[in-house]
DNA sequence: TATAGTGTTATAGTTAAGTATAACACTGGT
DNA sequence: ACCAGTGTTATACTTAACTATAACACTATA
């Protein structure tokens, strides 16, 4: 996991959409715990506040579940929900945003094709 | 255009945006007077200091000038330059985040492709 | 029973964003 | 000369985000 924040957004939300993606691509699985707010805080160099925050919002969603004393861990049928959400937002209020900078910018198809995902960037040597 | 403001962004950098939108549209041409401090602030009901700000951000970027007493003009060149740098951006800083997001979310052109653009739509009745 | 690991709360401070009000300096047109 | 319209500056305040430090309550384990 990448240790840059972006500007963009706050810190806390940042952290939450990455837990999310994890999630997602099932680097963490359902009943496994999180990495604890210390672990992270110190992982990061971040507040272990600014990591409650984002833990406390993935609880509030229904996420994930504190177990006192032992630590955060992932509900049961997070990523089915999380699947189903993240894609309504997605297509409901990120994508007509961005097909709008697409054509305004006149970008082609295969300039768009061209481009590589992040995940797929190589190291240099 | 939208006196609606998004909490995920600070305003005055939404407002950029939005002048920015408006002269890759040739909403607003080269020479034209941008919209004055006040009038905008009176019409978005924001502080006049927070679109002074959006407004010197784009001053610095060379994109308007400033002509004492009389407004602020969009500069020569300003379109084509705005074309290069904001392609850019989304290409570089953008669009590799937003495929990474497609693939996690397992999107298909088919569900991309069917949802319009904001622009697109039209009143209910 | 001690200890180290959990999440959580408390207190206090900094910085950035935004608001509210008011005033200043310049320009063009009447 | 006036005046209304520009951008700009000053002062003071609120709120959200983040940091720093410290302590509390609970749990599993040696």
């Amino acid at each position: 996991m990448d240790r840059e924040w972006n500007d963009s957004q706050p810190i806390y939300r940042q952290l939450r959409d990455r837990v999310v993606a994890m999630i997602l691509d099932e680097a963490l699985k359902e009943g496994d715990p999180l990495p604890s707010v210390r672990t992270v805080a110190a992982e990061y160099r971040i507040n272990p506040l600014t990591v409650l925050k984002s833990y406390q919002q993935l609880a509030d969603e229904g996420l994930v579940e504190t177990r006192r004393g032992r630590g955060m861990f992932i509900n049961a049928g997070a990523r089915e929900s999380l699947l189903r959400e993240e894609r309504r937002k997605f297509l409901e209020e990120e994508w007509p945003r961005i097909r709008e900078t697409i054509a305004r910018l006149g970008l082609s198809s295969d300039e768009l094709i061209s481009m590589k995902p992040k995940t797929e960037q190589e190291p240099e040597s």
